[in-house]
DNA sequence: TGGACATACCTTGATATCAAGATATTTGCC
DNA sequence: GGCAAATATCTTGATATCAAGGTATGTCCA
């Protein structure tokens, strides 16, 4: 009888017409997602990082060399609108982690590129992130691991082609 | 192959030496959920409400008569800080969805209860809610909807106690 | 080849959030 | 009863986000 199960179990007693099952597994997503972002956040932290400036970057050092993508690339990458990739990526170019460069081959744009301490910082930040992830999922099992992502694949499969 | 797959699979190029595997598990819950605010969001905004409002008129709605908590308890409810819940409040108090009472036990504390047209407007808007929740995980056979949802409460049990 | 449409990014304005600290009241202990 | 500590809420200041619209450049077709 966790949180979730509480608000179900009033639903049901207020509103007895709902179906309120989906409701709890929503709730559940939020929920787990919240958690979850309040610890790694924690971590980035230590390095002087948030969610969004440990995202654009750990996004360009995945990339490869020469670690640059355009503003649009990250945008779909990281799921946020232009306004806010415009501000995180001032942010950046301010700490001097990151440098704009005009796109070469397309005058309407740019390149965003890590700058080396850029790639200093991002190396380290994702060794110890990725020590943090591994630390929260430690509470399942390698079994129940790998159903829950098999079925949260499943879930996202059925938006992501729309 | 999914947007996640494909961030591994980068991940697995550029640092070999990372277990990335909890990175993709964490990054569904975090997209998933992403995705499954953006669409209960336009229910919510053909009711006037947001996330923020919608979760606290919902909040007293299911306590049950006299529909009525204290900030306290709709912080701890919602996962928000103080802050926010006051601005939450003072907003939807400008809209004559709920009001303030002193709380009649406490002298340092208020009572927020439903305002009648608060009420109608909650009980509609959960209807509608409802209904869109059912649709997004409609995706998921029900068994598998099931099967995530009893991880997803093991999962969020190793962090709720502590 | 030139004009209409599309695209890429930035700017603006409104809102939501948090952390830290302020204020008022209650509780508990002597 | 009275003072210290705890508690409940609000205030403040900094940031992040989005939606909508602006500007410059590229693309495509008649």
């Amino acid at each position: 009888m966790d949180h979730v199960d509480n608000i179900l179990k009033q639903w049901q007693q207020e509103r007895p017409d709902l179906d309120v099952v989906p409701m709890g597994t929503i709730g559940r997503v939020k929920r787990l997602n919240h958690t979850l972002m309040r610890a790694m956040e924690k971590t980035w932290a230590k390095y002087g990082l948030t969610d969004a400036s440990f995202d654009v970057l750990a996004t360009l050092r995945r990339e490869g060399a020469p670690y640059a993508l355009s503003p649009g690339d990250l945008m779909a990458s990281t799921m946020v609108t232009s306004g806010t990739m415009t501000h995180r990526i001032n942010q950046l170019e301010k700490a001097g982690l990151i440098e704009r460069v005009k796109n070469p081959t397309d005058g309407r744009g740019f390149l965003i590129s890590l700058s080396p301490p850029g790639f200093d910082l991002i190396d380290d930040a994702v060794t110890a992130h990725v020590e943090t992830q591994a630390q929260l999922v430690s509470g399942l099992t390698e079994e129940q691991q790998e159903q829950l992502d098999a079925l949260l694949k499943q879930f996202l499969a059925g938006f992501e082609q729309e």
